[in-house]
DNA sequence: GTGGTCC
DNA sequence: GGACCACAACGCTGC
DNA sequence: GCAGCG
């Protein structure tokens, strides 16, 4: 028996509010050996920061009860049992549906957050005082498998050239994957529908000044090697992982503020809940400034008139209300597990050896599914970059794994 | 992670 | 007191 | 209804 046994609960001072941490010793990142004080404690370390990313705001609580190996779920309302130092806000939904979801608004408000077993931290763009008007508008670089870093800094640097021709200053960080974000700051004016407007004439913009290098275009299909500009991102109802926000990853990555000088020579596996509490002590919060100018979307929006209507995708009706696809795709498999896709995949190559030297990293689309209760992979190939001739048929799927295997089914 | 039930 | 269980999300935007 | 997002 070591001496050391796992403490039930501490209580923490944070800031004159007692705040419970049960099982502070729970091991929630195994590689690091990080446990659930130590992540409260990075938060403690970093909480004028994280607040500014994540105060005020109503937000989506993702729970890791039992660690990041297992899975999580997601709530929305707030706890009943909540202290008084968390504040709420009641969001109201088009289906009349509404969900009271936490406000927090100190580092008390962090703690008892971590304490119910969140790691990220995903705030809407509102403040809790006008919840139909984003105060944030928000620049989501989705880099497509394959589309290294200088890739993206290159995209991230054409937005902030499209935000000053409008009139805008975008504020960049690591998403904590690995992607960029890239948050600007708005005068609360404008409604969900507008501001998604003016994101997705900023993604359309990008795609046109940088061809090839970022992308506008919804169906991963037609994405290519490329950056997608997410601009569904500032949709109602979506929310971002917020600036530090520690990720649900091995390693432990955090959502990194950035100087813009700093963006090309950085990488996101460089920010950890073991190195950026150092990094803030030394020079702070690159994001400090985020609040001082709230910028005037008149500019995108003027921008999106000239623009005129997006291009749509030609409309594919196959009669059942299901899309026709643009590219020759071919579904090789569903599996249970993202390794059994991985291996179909592999499978397939090796059956096809000609139409696989062919693929390029773009073209091997292996997808989480949501299922009735489960997540499942769903694996295809986008046979684009073979010759019509070589292109093998779709074939029986090499694992067809049935996501509502178990169900009862009334009526069939 | 929490709160309720049942022995 | 301890074992066990239920519960904790789902909305938005097109096609 | 479904895809694709968080
Ligand atoms: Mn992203
Ligand atoms: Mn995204």
């Amino acid at each position: 028996m070591s001496g050391v046994s796992a403490r039930k609960e501490v209580f923490l001072d944070v800031g004159g509010h007692e705040v419970r941490i049960s099982s502070p010793d729970k091991v929630v990142f195994p590689e690091p050996g990080l446990t659930k004080l130590d992540i409260v404690e990075y938060y403690l370390s970093v909480s004028d920061a994280a607040l500014r990313g994540a105060g005020g705001r109503p937000m989506v609580l993702k729970r890791f009860v039992k660690g990041i190996a297992e899975e999580a779920f997601f709530q929305k309302r707030v706890p009943e049992n909540h202290p008084d130092f968390i504040d709420t806000a009641t969001l109201h939904y088009a289906r009349g549906t509404s969900a009271e979801e936490a406000v927090i608004r100190d580092a008390a408000g962090l703690a008892w957050i971590v304490n119910l077993g969140c790691l990220d931290l995903n705030p809407h763009p509102v403040r809790a005082e006008d919840l139909d008007h984003p105060d944030e508008l928000r620049i989501d670089l989705d880099p497509m498998p394959g589309v290294d870093w200088s890739q993206i800094v290159d995209v991230a640097f054409v937005a902030r050239e499209v935000l000053d021709d409008v009139g805008l200053v975008g504020w960049p960080k690591t998403s904590g994957s690995r992607g960029l974000h890239i948050l600007v700051r708005i005068a609360p004016r404008w409604d969900f529908r507008d501001v998604r407007l003016a994101a997705e004439t900023l993604a359309r913009e990008v795609e046109n000044r940088a061809p090839g290098l970022a992308t506008a275009r919804w169906w991963k299909e037609e994405r290519g090697e490329s950056v997608f500009v997410d601009f569904n991102q500032n949709a109602k109802d979506r929310t971002v992982a917020s600036a530090y926000s520690v990720r649900p990853l091995p390693d432990a990555r955090v959502s990194t503020p950035l100087e813009w000088d700093e963006v090309r020579v950085r990488r996101p596996e460089e920010f950890t809940v073991r190195t950026v509490p150092a990094r803030y002590a030394d020079i702070g919060d690159p994001h400090e400034g985020i609040d001082a100018a709230p910028g005037t979307l008149d500019g995108l929006l003027q921008l999106a008139a000239d623009l005129g209507p997006a291009e749509k995708p030609p409309r594919g009706t196959d009669g059942s209300g299901r899309r026709a696809s643009t590219m020759p795709l071919i579904e090789i498999a569903r599996t249970k597990t993202k390794p059994e896709a991985v291996a179909a995949l592999t499978q397939w190559k090796a059956q096809h050896p000609a139409a696989a030297a062919q693929l390029h990293p773009a073209d091997e689309l292996v997808d989480g599914m949501r299922g009735s209760s489960s997540l499942w992979y769903r694996v295809r190939v986008n046979l684009q970059h073979v010759p019509e001739a070589e292109r093998p048929p779709q074939e029986k799927l090499l694992a067809d794994y049935d996501p509502w295997a178990g169900k009862t089914w009334p009526g069939r």
